[in-house]
DNA sequence: TCACCATTTCAACTTTATTTGAAACAAAGT
DNA sequence: ACTTTGTTTCAAATAAAGTTGAAATGGTGA
């Protein structure tokens, strides 16, 4: 019978101080779900859109729907996505909701351009 | 009757050529959709787990299986997102598959412990 | 008060992603 | 040939995300 996992990477795990050494050190479920949260406001193409219209400018509502070509409703999801994530704010102002990137938004956004 | 849109961001629209040069510089649709694959790779608790845990070294899949506690066809469907998305690269090695990040895989987990 | 405007909410629906457990595969040893 | 081992595939079930159009909200001005 053979050994159950390959020696060098068995040899490499335990100078690190073995398995559970290495499980120890990755973020507990709470942290992981938050950014896989994050991560997942930007996994839609139409929110990606959103976020590099504001990176160029803050928009209102209105413009964006037009920029986007899609319905009300369907904007105010997709709105809701990245503000629950806290890529973009919105404030009133007058009779409209100006919407702009978070800092978080804008430090993810420039990043994405670089990939 | 009003203005259909607030007047400084008209302005503002209008410095930067109008909405159309606006809309002009955003990427294509396939551009965006490939960019939200790779966002929606990233959004999954487990996904960040299994790159987070390549971070530290290369692990056979039966490794990173007991790192998680899933089972097998949960996790080849999961490495499978992975793989797809260019995240991980998996390469045999004696009987084992030794999966590891890509550049791409390497460079934006690096970033991820930054936020 | 009334109508209007920009935006949000809602419930029903469609689509896409994830989980499950069983079966299939391919490589290696007996 | 027969098993075992590590991994993948499949189809069926479940769960989650996104879409739709109608109705609601909340603020503003007539």
């Amino acid at each position: 019978m053979m050994a159950e996992i390959p020696e060098p990477i068995r040899k490499q795990c335990e100078e690190k101080g073995g398995m559970g050494a290495i499980v120890a050190r990755l973020p507990g479920t709470k942290t992981l779900k938050q950014r896989a949260r994050l991560f997942q406001a930007l996994g839609d193409p139409m929110r990606l859109k959103i976020l590099l219209a504001l990176k160029e400018q803050p928009l209102c509502a209105c413009l964006i729907r037009e920029i986007l070509g899609i319905s009300d409703s369907k904007l105010s999801y997709h709105l809701t996505v990245l503000k629950d994530a806290k890529l973009i704010a919105g404030k009133k102002q007058g009779q409209w909701i100006i919407y702009d990137l978070t800092e978080l938004g804008r430090s993810l956004i420039l990043h994405i351009d670089k990939c």
